[in-house]
DNA sequence: CTACAATCCGACCGACCGTTCGTAAATATA
DNA sequence: TATATTTACGAACGGTCGGTCGGATTGTAG
């Protein structure tokens, strides 16, 4: 530790970074994101930073690790101590929107915000972004597939689909919600919207049952 | 006109500036965006820009329009040909689609991009791009009520809830096609995901009788 | 205490950014 | 044809960027 206390050594520093670094993304992208504005907002000097990372991109692409155990830590664990099943899913859905409505990040989602940055930019980070959602749209698919194997979706509803849907609400619900003037009238619009799907794919007398 | 008979004088420099500073805008971002890459690929001088517009944000609320402009002209006004009500609200959805798939900008939805790339980052701007999302929605619930007023609907189905779900499927389908590896499965989940929505939200007994 | 590696800093580099300025060419006006 | 205005250019400015380097500071092992 320095004479006046501020700084913190070695690991300590690496993930005080990584967590400021996250924040000032989703404001100023990830890629926007500035070496110096990082360092500046620890009171470490930029050059330091090179001594964990050997170069922006590097640090940019621990950046993702970090918003991925965050996702991790705050929505998908909570939500898997719903049990299995359709109610599952749509708690996924729930603990997302919490979790953006919390305003943790100032700027949003940070993973809509990056992979609409990098979708025409190919590149290690781009592809990282991709298996991103890859494996997002696999673990939702997965659970819209237990649901379905447990016999709670009404007949003629698709699994891939289903989950599909709950991305596009959840990706939706990221975008307009920024939007001051808007907001108001979506989340109705939104919640509306959710109850009659919800009424649509779940089968109540299914769940009343159980 | 110059002596190397490149450059264009007047109007048609300015539209051509516009035309080409929209495409790169949708792979760096509307921020992002350079001048000079942008006099660059024109083969035009980057001081010369300043003669057109007085400042980088001027260009950039102008870059606006220009995709405004363009996205009426390839995607509303062709489906304002179709009849209103319930067929005319899908068929913007699916002009969205195609004009997506038509890769008419490389970068994607300039809009999506845009938005999200200003989501945090409060200015003139960002108040544009909000402005924007609101008409949109606002059209976009307009064609909703048209169809709920010809009855096209099924009982129960909200109309701003209806128009928010077009919306949201337009975004996700948006989000997730350029990447690459997921975008067969989704287009497939997304496209059955459609047929199911239209069958669950309009009446065909209704349809068939016109 | 000594030695060594990890960590951190300030100074500095070249590249690129948006912007300004003086000037020249093209166009509009008379 | 003569004049005024718009449009375009090259050069240069201050500023920020990511990145490098030598040296100082720190924690740790011997």
């Amino acid at each position: 530790m320095t004479q006046d206390g501020r700084l913190i050594r070695g690991e300590r520093t690496r993930s005080a970074v990584l967590e400021q670094a996250l924040v000032l993304a989703t404001v100023s992208g990830l890629d926007g994101l500035s070496l110096s504005q990082v360092a500046d907002a620890l009171g470490v000097s930029k050059s330091g930073l090179f001594a964990h990372w050997r170069s922006k991109e590097a640090l940019q692409l621990a950046v993702i690790d970090q918003a991925r155990a965050q996702w991790r830590d705050r929505v998908i664990r909570p939500a898997l101590e719903v049990p299995a099943g359709v109610r599952r899913l749509w708690a996924v859905h729930d603990r997302r929107i919490a979790f953006y409505e919390a305003r943790v990040l100032p700027g949003g989602c940070f993973f809509a915000n990056a992979h609409f940055e990098f979708n025409a930019r190919p590149g290690v980070i781009r592809d990282r972004l991709a298996g991103e959602l890859t494996d997002w749209m696999t673990f939702l698919t997965g659970l819209a597939g237990e649901a379905a194997g447990l016999g709670e979706l009404r007949p003629g509803v698709d699994p891939a689909g289903l989950a599909y849907h709950v991305e596009s609400l959840g990706v939706c619900a990221v975008m307009q919600a920024p939007v001051v003037g808007a907001a108001p009238t979506y989340a109705q619009a939104r919640r509306q919207l959710l109850e009659h799907l919800r009424a649509v794919t779940i089968d109540p007398t299914i769940l009343e049952q159980k």
